[in-house]
DNA sequence: AAAATATGAATGAGTGCTCATTCTGTCAAT
DNA sequence: ATTGACAGAATGAGCACTCATTCATATTTT
C-alpha cells in the first residue's frame, strides 16, 4: 500500500482504528512506555500493518496530533460560530477548550504532556501547521474583537500565547495533581484576570 | 559511597559536574536520546560512577531539575527583594524569569520541554516540591501585594498558573521556533495585558 | 462460469541494535 | 590490611522495525 494514496474506505477505518488505538495509549502510558504491539493489538492489526500506514512510531505520533487537534478545532470553531461578537468567541474559547479536553481527560494528556515526549517533534516540525492553526485562529479573533472595538489594542500573538500557555499549563496541573482541583473555577478565575487584561478601559 | 549521606568537597565537585553535563545534554540533545556515558565522559568520570551518585537516569533528571530550579528560584528572589512593593516584585518576576532562561537557552528548553519526557516524573512526584516552590512564591507575591492594595482581589493560584504558564509557553515557543521573534517584545506585551487584567480600577 | 493468474494488502515471528545498569578488578587512603 | 571510590568492559532486556510468506480480491483466459 502507498501512503498519501487515497485509500479505500476500509483502509481509511484502519488507519483511523490504529490511531484511536496509539491515542489512547500514549494519553494512558505514555509515548515511551506504549508499545507499538499493544498499538496494533488494540486496532485490531498486525504490528507489521502500521507501518503500511505510518513511517514510524514518530510518524505515528505526528499524525495523531494532526487528527485530533484538527478535530478539536474545527469542533471549537463551530461551536463558537454563532456568538455575537468576536470577543464572545474569544471568551467562549476558554469553555470549549476546556470542555472538550475534559471531556476524554486522556486527551488533554495527550497533548498537554506527552506530545512532548518525541523527541523530534520540535525539531522536524519547526513550522508544525496543526498547532500554528490553533494559534492563529486565536489571534484572528482577537484581531477581529480589536477591529470591533471591544477589546484593548493588544499584541494579539502575545494573548494566544497566553491563552494558549495558561490553558495548557493549567490542564497540565489539573490532571498530574489527579484532579485535585475545580477546574472549572480556576479556569473562570483564569478568565477574569485575562478579561480585564483586555479590557477597553 | 553512600548517596545521601555527607560528601566531601571532591565529591561533591564530581556530583556537580553530572549534574552539569547532564543538564547540557539534556537540554541539547533530549532526555532519552542523552547516554549516560555521554553524560559521564562530559564530566569526566566513568559510567558507573554516575550511579555511585544517582539511583538511575530518572534520578539524574530529578536531582538535576531540583538543583536548577531551587538555584534559580534562589537568585530571583534575592534580585527582586530590593523592589519597593509586591506588585513591582511580581512584575520584575517576569524579567527575571525570562533573563536567567534566555541567558542559558539549554536551560529553558530542558526546563520548559524535556523535563516532560521523563515518564515517571509526574506519576512519581504528585506533589513535586520545586515547581510548587516555584508557584507557591508567585502566589505569595501576589497575595501580598492584594494585602498592599496594589492589586485586585483576584484569584491567585489562578495567576500563577497564569504566569507560569504563559512563560512556560513563550520560552517553549522562542527556543523551538529558532528565536525568530523577539523574546524581549512578547515579555512586554504580555506582561503589559496581565498587568492591566490585575490592575485596581 | 469456472479455472488460472496476478496484485498488493496484511501478517507476525524474528532480527539487530541500542543503551541503562551491573560487575569485577584496581587503586588510594588510612 | 581493609575499606570504599572508581573505572570501564560486559551484560542483557527491551523494542522498533523488517521481510518472507500468506491470503483475499480482482482480472484474464478458456
Amino acid at each position: 500500500m502507498k501512503r498519501n494514496k487515497k485509500m479505500s474506505p476500509e483502509q481509511l477505518n484502519k488507519r483511523k482504528a490504529i490511531i484511536e488505538a496509539a491515542i489512547e495509549f500514549f494519553s494512558r502510558r505514555g509515548f515511551h512506555k506504549t508499545k507499538i504491539s499493544q498499538i496494533a493489538k488494540a486496532a485490531g492489526v498486525a504490528d507489521g500493518t502500521v507501518y503500511l500506514y505510518f513511517k514510524n512510531k514518530d510518524d505515528l505520533l505526528i499524525n495523531a496530533f494532526e487528527d485530533l487537534i484538527g478535530e478539536k478545532l474545527v469542533n471549537i470553531q463551530n461551536r463558537i460560530e454563532h456568538e455575537a461578537s468576536a470577543k464572545d468567541k474569544l471568551l467562549k474559547f476558554f469553555d470549549y477548550h476546556i470542555e472538550l479536553f475534559t471531556e476524554k481527560q486522556a486527551v488533554a494528556r495527550f497533548l498537554a504532556i506527552e506530545l512532548r515526549q518525541s523527541p523530534d517533534f520540535y525539531k522536524s516540525y519547526p513550522d508544525y501547521e496543526p498547532l500554528k492553526k490553533y494559534l492563529d485562529y486565536l489571534k484572528n479573533l482577537a484581531d477581529e474583537a480589536i477591529a470591533e472595538g471591544d477589546i484593548r489594542k493588544v499584541d494579539t500573538v502575545a494573548l494566544s500565547y497566553l491563552i494558549f500557555g495558561t490553558m495548557d499549563f493549567l490542564l497540565t496541573e489539573w490532571s498530574t495533581r489527579n484532579q485535585k482541583f475545580s477546574l472549572q473555577e480556576k479556569k473562570e478565575q483564569i478568565v477574569d484576570i485575562v478579561n480585564h487584561g483586555i479590557g477597553v478601559n
